[in-house]
DNA sequence: TGTTAGCACTCGTTCTCCCCGAGTGCTAAT
DNA sequence: ATTAGCACTCGGGGAGAACGAGTGCTAACA
């Protein structure tokens, strides 16, 4: 057992001060001194005991001290010690569970609207933001292509994926090519195309279908330039964002200052890139400075990730201050997390 | 000529002072006093004469004072009369000409590409914030729907309008309809609701596609159920927003009790709701209160529209703090949209 | 008669000073 | 080992004072 490991470290009253000052500290905001400790339910002895452990914690680096004559903070390695060995489940109350399970209980027959619905629980339910990540495009796999003429010059590229996912492009026709090449082309794309990953699609269609191509169309050259242009996956992620707002209400964001260097970073791309570098099994913290991104040094980030069939992987994220109410966040992620893998499976049930 | 008009009751001089002072507040967000009007370029005379005619226009209403011995800020009456009357166009240097042009240069052959492309344009160069409405989707009609099978109970149906717009839904598909009736049923909606707005589906479906599918196909009343269910277009609107944040910088936002509700607006469905409201030809400003919806009484709404191919409609909008520029929100607002039509009919022009 | 210099007055802003209270660390008694 | 007591620290809030940007009014002037 690793608390066996901690023991020789902190003593259980350590733990425990530790456990009570974190609780305190995520719903009031400010610094917790000895006094109120001392009145929590369970707290036999007194605040100068309890001033001496404060002060060893804070030795051994677990809390810091706004000013020399406040109260503690937990510091980024108290949130982690906390977060590693303190974190006891929280139970969500009936209402709560009914009011998530109501939400889902819609006809929610499209993936998109399904993971939508779930970015929304979440914020709302946490109060902080969430975002979701949708399954990878580049691993669907097409199940159908087509183009649809909009008028001479004009058509609709329009990809059908495996999960139902359909992509879209208006390409220029060049007059060279008439509408029966383009049937001929679209045919011998879903012949030999069908089911292949959409990350394949390129290397594909230079290796197996040029070949087919120049023997069966005319102006074989331009429409295989077409085809590499428009079969191109230009935006490789589906992004949900729910709840941006929230982080207004948080105290440690009153100051209009740190909440436009904020924003700017959960509307930009590096958070993509910063949700995709977590590893993709089970739920993950990242406290404060953990995260490499700048922007978001006062915030954590926790996630997990959903499957689809089994395949297809998913993350879901909630960020808010470091200051968070991890235990309901983890518990609230990873149940919606869940229910949205039941969910996307019981779709894809009907598959087999 | 409306200046004669205006002649009886404002002098020149009180029009050149309004004018002044509304430049003047529009650039520093603070009360202007007779003093710094009195050293503005082009002023003879003294800051005694200058207090003499503020008192009359604020007698007048159109100007205010935030406390008794402040300098004065235009009241909404008087920026009213500023946007009228006295609203300059204002030339855009060659620099930023070229910026514009250059944004727009690449090749944007997708409506939605190029609305989303001038929302970012609008923004940035205003500093607001940009929403445009892209074309009605219940005025566009029908080019081309279609149905891919995902599964032995799912599939796919696609909707392409003829403004190469693409909807899509999930459907389940019962058990007794059968493939070559699904492609029948296809074939049928193709043949009889081409160039149908969409908007008339619904009645179209139950007027004519009723009888002939209950001729041709097994299970009629199941199917009409599911088409009727599936080709209802749930979200009339596409909204595009751009630098929502923005409005974060503005100085009569530095307070966050000023901008949870202000955020809050702008992500809602109100605020379509009163775009929509606006007249639908030329150029319109809403000045503060002028706006019926609670929460941007602070602000103003300047609205254009832009059509495609003569016919669908959209809306350009920039909404900033009263205290806008406004010539130059206007000038650029006009010119953008006077692009994004021009770009929209070229595309357009391929049809003929 | 319109303009302007001069002056008393107003009022928000900013700075200082002071006090209060919550909290600490240390010491000595239990 | 625990705890009561005490001196000390420091941020926050409130009261004034000084400041300054601005006004309105009056009287003099062209």
């Amino acid at each position: 057992m690793l608390t066996e490991v901690i023991h020789k470290m902190l003593t259980d009253r350590q733990l425990f001060l530790l456990q009570l000052l974190v609780n305190d500290y995520v719903v009031s905001a400010e610094p917790v001194g000895s006094r109120s400790i001392a009145k929590r339910e369970g707290v036999t002895f007194s605040p100068a005991t309890i001033r001496n452990e404060l002060a060893d914690l804070e030795e051994m680096g677990y809390l810091e001290k706004t000013h020399l004559s406040s109260g503690r903070v937990p510091s980024e390695k108290g949130y982690r010690f906390y977060v590693d060995h303190l974190l006891s489940p929280v139970m969500l109350s009936d209402d709560e569970l009914g009011n998530i399970r109501h939400a889902y209980h819609e006809r929610l027959s499209e993936t998109e609207e399904l993971i939508r619905v779930t970015a929304k629980i979440l914020s709302e339910f946490t109060n902080y933001t969430a975002i979701m990540l949708g399954p990878e495009l580049l691993e669907m796999k097409l199940k159908h292509i087509q183009m649809v003429k909009l008028n001479q010059s004009q058509g609709v590229l329009i990809i059908v994926t495996d999960t139902g996912h359909v992509e879209n492009r208006v390409v220029s026709i060049p007059k060279s090519i008439k509408a029966d090449d383009i049937e001929k082309i679209v045919n011998i794309l879903n012949d030999k195309l069908n089911m292949v990953p959409l990350y394949q699609l390129q290397s594909r269609l230079n290796a197996e279908i040029s070949g087919v191509l120049r023997e069966n169309v005319r102006d074989y050259k331009r429409i295989m330039a077409l085809l590499q242009d428009s079969l191109t996956i230009s935006d490789p992620e589906q992004i949900f964002y729910s709840g941006k707002n929230n982080m207004l209400a948080q105290p440690e964001f009153q100051d209009v200052d740190k909440i436009i260097p904020l924003l700017d970073v959960l509307e930009g791309k590096e958070i993509i890139r910063e949700l995709m570098s977590m590893p993709s099994d089970g739920l993950h913290i990242r406290i404060g400075r953990e995260n490499k991104l700048n922007g978001i040094e006062d915030c954590s980030l926790i996630t997990t990730t959903y499957s689809v069939g089994g395949e297809h992987l998913g993350t879901v994220a909630v960020i808010g201050p470091k200051r968070m109410a991890y235990p309901r966040v983890v518990t609230l992620i990873d149940m919606v997390s869940k229910l949205l893998t039941e969910n996307l499976n019981q779709q894809e049930r009907h598959d087999r």
